[in-house]
RNA sequence: GGGCGCGUAGCUCAAUGGCAGAGCAGUGGCCUUUUAAGCCAUUGGUUGAAGGUUCGAGUCCUUCCGCGCUCACCA
């Protein structure tokens, strides 16, 4: 099927043949730039601070933002990587025929290049005086461009696009025309350099593990299935980098961490993206308590880095990052919320009768750590605004995880909370090959690899632990969550560059 | 997957069941320090798609597509 242009694409497609029937190429192969628009602002404000007579000579390149012409002057804006700067185009300097040229065959949406000196205008933008200028690519589609009126030095912009759909879909416009976009995902790079710097100075080893993987594991979330042609093998994208990673504590790589992305196939929400970035590291020799103490000690880390203060706003709360963070048993925590003591029902039915005495209706025939979550996520984690570790879970789910010595139905696990959201999970990893593999088939993994029904055992992993694994605290974090977090985006989406969204057949 | 809501020009939005509109963008013209520049003129629509009710549907009904919120799901 041919493309079809709108009217407006075709009356940008009659200007780029005119170009053409000039002799000049719409999409030459380089461009020249001497100065960012930024550097070129400051170079002429430093000459006139000093009093100086000195031209700034520069020369510019970025996309046309703003066209106003005028009978024989025209001025426009251009915005490059770093801002925008003003254009002023003369009929005495360029011709009164090149004016023209620049008037009707030039877009909004166009890269051009412009050289000439930078001066200051009567009303007091620093400008760049163009004596020459050249298209560097023409824009055929219009971008949806806002208009931008400064009000108090405030910018103010006029029908913004804002369509969510169109947004996520067509990014490219949404970046190009929305500068606090562009911010965002500046913000979410320092963040995820932040976290790979505070690793590596505490001497954690960058890996990476696969994301093809014939056993996926170390979470319960439902896995992307795919297919090798050749080995006609049937393979999952993983859903937690967990079981590599402790696979190298056994290899000696003591202290080891990833940063990539995890699959899982459920629901999307506000706070679930299908595939997204998780920061885990495995720590030989630590607990879950030394763990916890790292943990604030990086979100202490990287909000210094990020933001230069510990404080941040989100949703309209200040949150704090100092350390330490509250800490809540989590036993203490769902009796002071809701009056019901999980130690005293250390069964699904005697917990399920206590939660319908108090008026609460728990899912029916749900195993004992499934209410505990659910009374978890209803009345707990809602509540968590400033930074809490929630510590000390059952072990029913929490396959992973080491029991506290004395009380082997609790693990030494916690969650940290921050803005009534989950943000990170840890414990002290569970070692014993031979517990690991009660647990797994507790969990309903099986030995019997022909049946599809059931999760397959990861033998493999548990040779590893056979080897002895040391003892070792484990760590992960949803980088999108605290992508969130620190750049105050109610939705995952907004700090996820391409969003799943449902294909649609354009 | 369930419930609720939304979908109108390139963008942002109007339109009691009764002629589909505005601002910006676009096009033509005037304008030599403007900045949402201004002034004059003007183009632009399968109202997400398909059916139905009605003399008449952007509006009401059904189905479908997409998006949002929410619930469910989610160690």
């Amino acid at each position: 099927m041919a493309r079809e242009f709108s009217p407006l694409e075709k009356i940008r497609l009659e200007k780029l043949e005119a170009l053409r029937q000039r002799g000049i190429e719409p999409y030459p192969t380089r461009a020249e730039r001497t100065h960012t628009s930024r550097a070129a602002i400051q170079a002429f404000e430093a000459v006139e601070a000093q009093g100086g007579e000195a031209e700034v000579q520069v020369t510019l390149a970025g996309r046309l933002r703003a066209m106003r012409p005028m009978g024989k002057i025209t001025f426009a804006h251009i915005e490059d990587g770093e801002g925008r700067v003003q254009l002023f185009f003369r009929a005495n300097d360029i011709g009164l025929e090149n004016l023209q040229f620049f008037n009707r065959d030039f877009d909004l949406g166009d890269f051009i290049q412009a050289r000439g000196r930078m001066f200051r205008t009567r009303s007091g933008e620093v400008t760049l005086w163009v004596d020459d200028f050249r298209m560097l690519a023409k824009a055929i589609t219009p971008l949806p461009a806002a208009k931008d009126e400064v009000v108090d030095g405030e910018v103010v912009s006029h029908a913004t696009l804002s369509d969510p759909e169109t947004r996520f879909r067509q990014r490219y416009a949404d970046l190009a025309v929305n500068p606090e976009v562009r911010a965002i995902f500046r913000k979410r790079a320092a963040i995820v350099r932040a976290l790979r710097d505070f690793m590596d100075e505490h001497d954690f080893l960058e890996v990476e593990t696969p994301i093809l993987q014939p056993i996926y594991g170390g979470a319960a979330a439902q896995p992307f299935i795919t297919h090798h042609n050749q080995l006609k093998q049937d393979l999952y994208l993983r859903i937690s980098f967990e079981l590599y990673l402790k696979r190298l504590l056994v290899g000696n790589l003591e202290k080891v961490y990833e940063i990539g992305r995890d699959f899982r196939n459920e629901g999307v929400s506000f706070k679930h993206n299908p595939e997204f970035t998780q920061l885990e590291f495995y720590w030989a020799y630590a607990d879950y308590e030394q763990v916890m103490a790292l943990t604030e000690e990086m979100l202490a880390f990287v909000a210094d880095r990020v933001l230069g203060r510990r404080t941040f706003s989100y949703q309209g709360h200040e949150i704090n990052l100092d350390p330490p963070w509250k800490r809540i048993e989590l036993r203490q925590g769902l009796l002071d919320a809701t009056g019901i003591d999980i130690q005293q029902h250390p069964t699904a039915e005697s917990l399920a009768a206590a939660m319908q005495a108090k008026g609460m209706e728990p899912k029916p025939g749900a195993p004992r750590g499934k209410l505990i979550d659910a009374l978890l996520s209803t009345y707990l984690e809602p509540n968590l605004i400033q930074p809490t570790f929630l510590y000390n879970y059952p072990r029913d789910i929490s396959p992973l995880a080491k029991s506290i010595p004395g009380d082997p139905q609790t693990v030494e696990r916690f969650e940290g909370f921050i803005g009534g959201m989950e943000l990170c999970n840890a414990f002290t990893e569970l070692n014993d090959p031979l517990d690991q593999e009660a647990r797994f088939l507790e969990m309903g993994r099986d030995y019997d690899a022909d049946d599809e029904e059931r999760h397959p055992m990861d033998e493999d992993y548990l040779r590893a632990m056979r080897y002895g694994m040391p003892p070792n605290g484990g760590f992960g974090m949803g980088v999108d969550r605290l992508t969130m977090l620190l750049t105050d985006q109610h939705s995952i989406r907004e700090v996820i560059l391409f969003p799943h969204l449902r294909s649609r057949g354009d």
